[in-house]
DNA sequence: GTTCTGACA
DNA sequence: TGTCAGGA
């Protein structure tokens, strides 16, 4: 399929779907024409990719990880790399902190929002 | 009409 | 990331 198919079906602009390919985060082949050609399976994978960006992992990371990703979303390294594993752990440490304090900002809000019901 | 590359308020 | 340019 083309770059406008995919950008429907997976919610990412065509310009995103280019620059993960220039991060090597997905492949393309090229028609004849010059226009990339995707298979069906990028589908999935550019949902994952998107995934873990919305999740504020950068592509540095999602290019570490997504060779290990399989049809699940299950993550697992056969031959595990100590330096790779570090800089796991501490993107897993960001995500943490980052979840506390999204965490924090919704009771925050929620709670803001049952005393000002109660005033309308 | 759709996509391509490169560049930038 | 959006968007414009200049081509194909």
């Amino acid at each position: 399929m083309r770059i406008g198919e995919l950008a429907e079906r997976t919610g990412a602009p065509a310009r995103m779907l280019r620059y993960y390919e220039q991060h090597g985060l997905i492949t393309a082949e090229r028609s004849p024409n010059g226009y990339r050609d995707f298979p069906e399976a990028i589908v999935d994978r550019v949902r994952q990719i998107r995934g873990l960006l919305d999740a504020g992992v950068p592509v540095k990371i999602i290019k570490q990880i997504l060779p290990c990703l399989g049809s699940p979303e299950e993550i697992y390294f056969p031959v595990p790399d100590p330096e790779m594993l570090a800089q796991l752990e501490e993107q897993r440490d960001r995500m943490t902190r980052k979840a506390e304090c999204v965490l924090r900002n919704r009771d925050a809000i929620a709670a803001y929002l049952e005393r000002v019901s109660g005033t309308a």
